[in-house]
This record gives structure tokens, C-alpha cells and sequence, in this order.
DNA sequence: CAGCACTGTCATCGT
DNA sequence: TTACGATGACAGTGC
């Protein structure tokens, strides 16, 4: 009880200082019961179920021993009161929880807006990460809390399509105080005009090209070092949305093989890794002085700066016929949703990772970038499918500058086609304490929006969903399916093909997510868990974890409940058992939904009636036969129900409950046993009743855990196989990307080569000469014969280390 | 009636 | 050494 009270005491006045330095209104009965466990864990401890906590230390607090601490009966308890704190909580400030975030979340692309006129510092906050964490942690990103760069590619748009208003404007002021100057009427007059281009017709590049110029003219060209980078940041990006990156012809609707209007940006290698690349393919030859042509250097080093305008007239390869039909539906639906679920993902742990960066590289710079004409095509139709990813409710934060949302507000967006995109910014874990950080540093007073303004974003961004989501999934479904078309194309082997194939296949027998739709709540039930994955679990068992810690209210709130209904609900338990907690996070686990067992499970029958003698039985000795006798029906019901040991302790008339043999702590329960004069029988009976009660509860937890192992396990599973559904995505991309180089290096090399001329002006004939690329960029005219003898002798080289 | 899932219990091990 | 938790294995029970 002190070590309770200690612990509680300090904790809770500890919080309740920080709560009210940053100007939270403390009101930690409602925090403390259920609304944010993490909180509750931050004062009270880890939960009990993973960690070795002394309950029998704690069970005084429990007046009655009504319900023991480690009962799943007290999952339905908690959830209970969950939700009536949380009606309660509906007409009060308070933390906000990951439920408020989930509409703020919609409101983010007029936030940024507002973010640009008003430069917040919570922006800078949430975002504080740049650009160039998020490549660096592409890979990490893997495991669901890392960057997403849909976001971050999708900002670029926006800031590609506004022209103005991305929020790293906050941090590189330097760059970006033109943008930062504009105000919401520019915004908006530039978001008008660039409507009426769409009506009108206008082609994206057309788009784009004006938005550029607007960007041009609204800012300072960013130094020539920031083009390339940014580029490949940007194709990067694109990488990673390949049915996003294609564009939409504005009056046919005819999708455009976008790749060729702008194939720097389409990859993320820089043309010296392409070239790189190529000298794979193609021979490069030794650098040779007599044969050496400085023209052509230059020439071909400014071709290769200008390609992205130079080849928009290169027709694509006719497409081959696709192996659809190789690939089995089902499959293929399910990478489908793979890889919509990983954007979605990604959108939801977009975070401070996704964009705003201090470094040259942040997407801040895509204005320069699309400046260079190397980018073009994306913003818009990348912006419809991002809307509908809607947001993990548990992953959201509130954006600071929230209050800005009914000038800036557009309705229509929502509702048109091509809606701006929403830039989501987020919190990368559902983490309490990352939440408190946020708000920690931000305004309080600015989070928390007025009520009516609630109700009116969650119904204009609400219908919006379902449009975008027909879209995108024919767009990923399309993409999906031209994965191995691309494979093909690219002229892999057949192995290679069958290997993108066996990727592209499901390959794990567990059937983990087949059933998941993106627009469906287990959609968002995985999308939260990747990240909440690790945080599920505290959050999991806080409620019971935080059972051994439980206050006095809880107590006597938990045991008159028990006590008033004997102690035993069937249905009670059947909800609690496999609701485990939170039922919402399994609406999405199709495995747990036919679980309608009624197993009579830690029941706290007979405490109850021993602790409140007016409900226990009597036994024969107390009531006369008569008695006795109207009441053995009932005794047979209380046996039927009652677990053996209860009725061992009743046969063996042992005086005390078995809630109280099974949670004393041992030396109360010594003490109990001397001031009871038990037999050998009865002291045998009531060591095993204690111990088989531990038992029992431990295995209850053992298989908790267990499930909750598998759950994670699952969810691991599903996240990589998003993740492997996006690598394939980029792989594929950068095989486009690297193919488009090698027809444009291909078309360079007969431009140049036909214009090349020997002392007497006769052209080179193709068939005797070769142009040699060498490593240090120069380009060499050679003899075939030459170029034979050399591209043999590596050959031979790479064949002997082989042997 | 078989199969499955859940639950309780025991034995055992580690802390 | 004792108490206790974790866990595999088994059996009982209900569907």
C-alpha cells in the first residue's frame, strides 16, 4: 500500500507539474482510469503483464478483492469506462487524444497553407526532421515508423501546384520568404487559376510550367548544386509512386507515359550512376589519345544535362504482351493492397520525417527543381490518391495552426477530383509522450479547435473518401500488373522474370491480410499497429497492467460490480476474453471474430460470496433442510459455476475465499493461515488452491502474450510485405528509369556519332568505329577492332576469377 | 462423432 | 531454499 501510494503520489504530482507548466488542465481521474494508458503507465508504472509486479503487494488497495487484478474481466471494466470518460471528456479540454487528431488530419493541406502565411513554430517542431532523414531511412522505414515519402513527394506537388506554401518555408527562409509572403488571397488565386487550367484543359506540364513560372517569379532560383539532389530526391519519390507518377492527359483522360517527359526525374540515380550503370552495358573502352574528341565530350555532357527536355519526343518501346495472366488474382490483389496499405503506411508515419528539412536536399527545393523542367506530371493526380489513405486515428497530431482552418478552408477541394493534396503531418508514434512534446512547444490554446469547426471538417472530408479510393486502386492494380509487363520489357531473363513473379506472389502461407480493405477499419487497425505494434503492447495492458496499480476508486468501482452480480457474467467474460482489451483493434483479425466461447474463466465466484457472506450458500450446518432444500438449486447452479478448487475450499468448509488464498501476498497469507486452525487436509487444499491460482493466472497471461506475440508477428509480416511490395515498386521504377537512359544514350550516341567526321570529312562508318565512353566522362572514338580486343580482355579477367 | 478452440492443471525451469 | 512466474503439455469441456 505505501509502495502504491509512494509511487502514485510522486508520479502523479510530478505529471501534474509538467502538465501545468506547459498549461494543461489537469484532471488526472479521467487520465488515470483509461484515457491514455501510456499516461497512465508514465505515472503508474509498465504494465503487469509483461512485467513481474508484486500484485499481492498492491491488493490492498482492492477492498474486497472483487475482481483480481490480473482478470480479463476487468478488460470489459476498463473499456467501459473508457468510453464513458471519453463522452465525458467531449465537452472538456483535455490531451488530445489520437481520436481529435483523426479530423485535424484532413485539414492539414489548408494548414500548411496557413502554415506558409503564418509560419508556426509546431511546424517546425513536427517536421523537424528533413528531407534527407527520410532517404537515409527509406530502408528503416521498413519497419513502419520511418518516413513516409508519399507524404514528402506529395508536399512537393502542393508546393508545385500552390506554388508557394510548402512549410519548410519556415526553415529555409532564406530560399523560400516569397513564398512565406504570399498571402492566403495569392493562394487562393493561384489555386482558382490553377483550377481553371485543369477545366480548361491544360496538360499538367502546362500546369506545372505556369506553377514553375509562378514559383519562379514568386522566389530566387536555389543554387545549381540544389538541382540535382533535389531531382533525385524527387524521383526517388516518384520511385515510390509509380501510378502517381504517370500523368493524365487533361482532355482525354489517356494516361501519358510520363517517364519520358522528364527522365531525370523518374529515377533517383544521377546521370554519373547511370552512366555507371551503363558502362555495364555498354563497352567502354580504354581512353586512347588519338582517338580522343573533346566536341563530343561537351556535347555529350550537355545532352545529357538537357535530356529530361530532349527526350519528351522519344516514343516508348511498344508494350509486350502482359503476363497477367501468369499471376494469380488473388495475389495480385493482395500486393495491391500491400502496397496501398504501405502508402497509406506512409502516409501515416510521414511525421517529422516527411518533409521540412534545413539541408539543401528537403523538398523544399522541388521549386528549383521543377524550375529545371526535369520534373513534371505529379501533384495532382498523386494528390487524389492521397486523400482518401485517410490516417491512422492513433498517429495523428494536431497541427498548430488549426485555427486557421475556416478562412482557409476550401470546400470544394474536397469534393473535386483533383483535391489538394492533404499534407500530413504527423506524429511517427502513437507514443504519449512524443505527443506531449509536440503540445509541449506549441501554443496549447491554438490545438484544440472550437467544436462546430470539429463537426464541419469531419462531414466535408468524410465523403471525399470513397472517389479517390476507385482511383487509386485501378491505378495500383494497373501498376501492379505492369510490373512484370516491365519486366519483360526490360528484357530480363526468364528467371529474373519468374523471380519478380515469385516477389510479386504472395509467398507466406498465412493468409494475414487478404481480407483487409483499405477503406475498411482494419484497414486502419494496421495501418496504426505497424507503429503502435510496439506500443500496443504497453498500451494493451496498461488497463491491466495498471490493474496492480489501481487506485481506490477503481477498487470500489470494480467490487460492488462483482459483488452484485455473484461474481460471474458469462458474457462478461466472453466479451472481455477475446476483446482483450480494446475489441476495435481486432475487427480487423477475422481468426478472432469466430471466438464465442463460455468457458467459466477466472471467476471470483466464491470470494465474492465469502467476502459478502449475506449472498454465500449456507451450508447445511447454518440453514435448516427446509431451507436447504429451496435453496439446492440454486447451490447446484453456484456449483456448476464455481470452479473445483472453490468447491474443495467450500467441501473442506475453509474459512477464508480463494481470491484471498490465491492473492495475499505470501506473508499475509502465512498470517491468515496461523490465525486459522486448518487442518493438514485443509492447509494441503489451500496451498494447492493458491497455487493452482497463480497458475492459472499465469497462464492466462502466458497466453495472452502468446496471442499477442502472434498479432505482432503478423503485423510484422504484413509490414514487410508492404515494404517488399514498395521495393519492388522502386525496382521497377529504377529499371524504367535506367531503360529510358539507355535509349536516350542510345539516341545520343547515333546523334553523335553520325556527326562526327575524320580529317577528310567523311563520316565515320558505324561498322569500323565505336564511340567509348571512359570513367573520367570523356568520349572516345575507337576502332571496333580495338574495341573487341579490349572488351575481351575484362572478359577473360571476369572469367578466370570466376574459375 | 471428430475436430477445434478455450481453459484449467501439472510439471518443470528460471529468477 | 522458497516463492513465484513462464511455459509446454495434457486433459476436460463446449461448440
Amino acid at each position: 500500500m505505501l509502495y502504491l501510494k509512494k509511487y502514485f503520489t510522486e508520479g502523479l504530482i510530478q505529471f501534474t507539474i509538467l502538465l501545468s507548466l506547459i498549461g494543461v488542465r489537469v484532471d488526472l481521474d479521467t487520465y488515470l482510469s483509461n484515457q491514455l494508458p501510456p499516461l497512465r503507465e508514465i505515472i503508474l508504472g509498465p504494465s503487469s503483464a509483461y512485467t513481474q509486479t508484486q500484485f499481492h503487494n498492491l491488493r490492498n488497495t482492492l477492498d474486497g478483492y472483487g475482481i483480481h487484478p490480473k482478470s480479463v474481466d476487468l478488460d470489459q471494466f476498463f473499456t467501459t469506462r473508457r468510453l464513458l470518460n471519453q463522452v465525458r471528456q467531449l465537452d472538456r479540454l483535455s490531451v488530445p487524444s489520437p481520436e481529435l487528431s483523426t479530423w485535424l488530419v484532413h485539414r492539414d493541406p489548408e494548414t500548411v497553407v496557413s502554415a506558409a502565411s503564418q509560419p508556426s513554430p509546431s511546424i517546425t517542431l513536427d517536421n523537424g526532421t528533413g528531407l534527407e532523414d527520410v532517404n537515409n531511412s527509406e530502408a528503416p522505414a521498413m519497419r513502419g515508423g520511418g518516413g513516409a515519402p508519399e507524404s514528402t513527394y506529395n508536399l512537393s506537388g502542393e508546393d508545385r501546384t500552390l506554388g508557394a506554401v510548402a512549410p519548410e518555408d519556415n526553415q529555409e527562409q532564406g530560399n523560400r520568404e516569397g513564398n512565406a509572403d504570399l498571402t492566403k488571397e495569392d493562394i487562393d488565386l493561384i489555386d482558382i487559376l490553377w483550377r481553371q487550367d485543369i477545366d480548361l484543359g491544360a496538360g499538367r506540364e502546362v500546369f506545372n510550367y505556369s506553377s514553375r513560372q509562378k514559383e519562379s517569379e514568386a522566389e530566387k532560383p536555389s543554387p545549381e548544386e540544389k538541382k540535382e539532389g533535389t531531382e533525385a530526391q524527387e524521383s526517388w519519390r516518384n520511385g515510390v509512386n509509380l501510378q502517381e507518377a504517370q500523368p493524365v492527359d487533361g482532355e482525354t483522360g489517356e494516361s501519358i507515359p510520363e517517364q519520358l517527359t522528364g527522365l531525370g526525374s523518374q529515377t533517383s540515380l544521377s546521370l554519373q550512376e547511370c552512366l555507371r550503370l551503363l558502362e555495364a552495358t555498354f563497352p567502354f573502352g580504354e581512353e586512347s589519345p588519338e582517338f580522343v574528341a573533346p566536341v563530343v565530350t561537351a556535347e555529350l555532357a550537355v545532352a545529357n544535362e538537357e535530356a529530361p527536355s530532349t527526350s519528351q519526343g522519344l516514343p516508348l518501346p511498344p508494350p509486350l504482351p502482359q503476363p497477367v495472366p501468369q499471376l494469380d488474382l488473388e495475389q495480385q490483389w493482395q500486393d495491391i493492397m500491400a502496397i496501398m496499405e504501405l502508402q497509406e503506411m506512409e502516409v501515416n508515419n510521414t511525421s517529422e520525417n516527411s518533409f521540412l528539412s534545413t539541408t539543401s536536399n528537403s523538398a523544399n527545393t522541388s521549386g528549383s527543381t521543377s524550375e529545371s523542367g526535369s520534373v513534371e506530371g505529379f501533384g495532382l493526380t498523386h494528390s487524389s490518391t492521397l486523400i482518401h489513405q485517410d490516417v491512422s486515428l492513433h498517429q495523428a497530431s494536431l497541427p498548430s495552426c488549426s485555427q486557421d482552418f475556416p478562412t482557409l478552408f476550401n470546400p470544394e477541394i474536397d469534393g473535386t477530383s483533383t483535391p489538394h493534396p492533404p499534407l500530413l503531418r504527423m506524429s511517427s508514434s502513437s507514443n504519449s509522450s512524443n505527443v506531449n512534446s509536440t503540445f509541449g512547444a506549441t501554443n496549447l490554446t491554438g490545438l484544440f479547435l472550437p467544436p462546430p469547426l470539429n463537426s464541419t471538417n469531419n462531414i466535408t472530408s468524410t465523403p471525399v473518401l470513397p472517389d479517390p479510393f476507385s482511383s487509386l486502386l485501378e491505378e495500383s492494380m494497373l501498376d501492379e500488373i505492369s510490373l512484370l509487363d516491365l519486366a519483360m520489357e526490360e528484357g530480363f531473363s526468364q528467371a529474373q522474370a519468374s523471380q519478380l513473379e515469385d516477389e510479386l506472389d504472395s509467398d507466406s502461407g498465412l493468409s494475414l491480410d487478404s481480407s483487409h480493405s483499405p477503406v475498411s477499419p482494419s484497414s486502419s487497425e494496421t495501418s496504426c499497429s505497424s507503429a503502435a505494434s510496439s506500443s500496443s503492447t504497453s498500451a494493451t495492458f496498461s488497463e491491466e497492467g495498471a490493474v496492480g496499480y489501481s487506485t481506490d476508486s477503481e477498487s470500489v468501482t470494480v467490487e460492488p460490480e462483482e459483488g452484485a452480480v455473484g461474481g460471474y457474467q458469462p458474457e462478461f467474460n466472453k466479451l472481455c476474453r477475446m476483446s482483450y482489451q480494446d475489441p476495435s483493434q481486432f475487427h480487423g483479425l477475422p481468426q478472432l471474430d469466430n471466438i464465442n466461447h463460455n468457458h467459466t474463466y477466472n471467476l471470483p465466484l466464491s470470494s465474492s460470496l465469502d467476502e459478502h457472506p449475506e449472498l454465500q450458500i449456507p451450508t447445511g450446518k447454518k440453514i435448516g433442510r427446509e431451507k436447504q432444500s429451496k435453496l439446492q438449486p440454486q447451490q447446484d447452479f453456484l456449483d456448476k459455476q464455481s470452479s473445483r478448487d472453490e468447491r474443495r475450499a467450500r467441501a473442506m468448509k475453509i474459512p477464508f475465499s480463494n481470491e484471498k488464498i490465491i492473492n495475499l501476498p505470501v506473508e499475509e497469507f502465512n498470517e491468515l493461515l496461523s490465525k486459522h486452525h486448518l487442518s493438514e487436509a485443509q492447509l494441503a487444499l489451500v496451498r494447492d488452491i493458491r497455487r493452482r491460482g497463480k497458475n492459472k493466472m499465469a497462464a492466462q497471461n502466458c497466453r495472452k502474450r502468446k496471442l499477442d506475440t502472434i498479432i505482432n508477428l503478423e503485423q510484422g509480416v504484413h509490414d514487410m510485405r508492404r515494404d517488399k511490395a514498395r521495393l519492388l515498386k522502386e525496382k521497377m521504377e529504377f529499371i524504367r528509369s535506367i531503360r529510358q537512359m539507355k535509349q536516350k544514350v542510345q539516341s545520343l550516341y547515333q546523334e553523335v556519332f553520325t556527326q562526327l567526321r575524320d580529317e577528310e570529312g567523311r563520316p565515320y562508318p558505324p561498322s569500323e568505329y565505336s564511340l567509348q565512353y571512359s570513367a573520367n566522362g570523356s568520349v572516345l572514338i575507337m576502332p571496333r577492332s580495338m574495341t573487341d580486343q579490349q572488351t575481351r580482355k575484362p572478359d577473360k579477367k571476369q572469367k578466370d576469377k570466376k574459375k
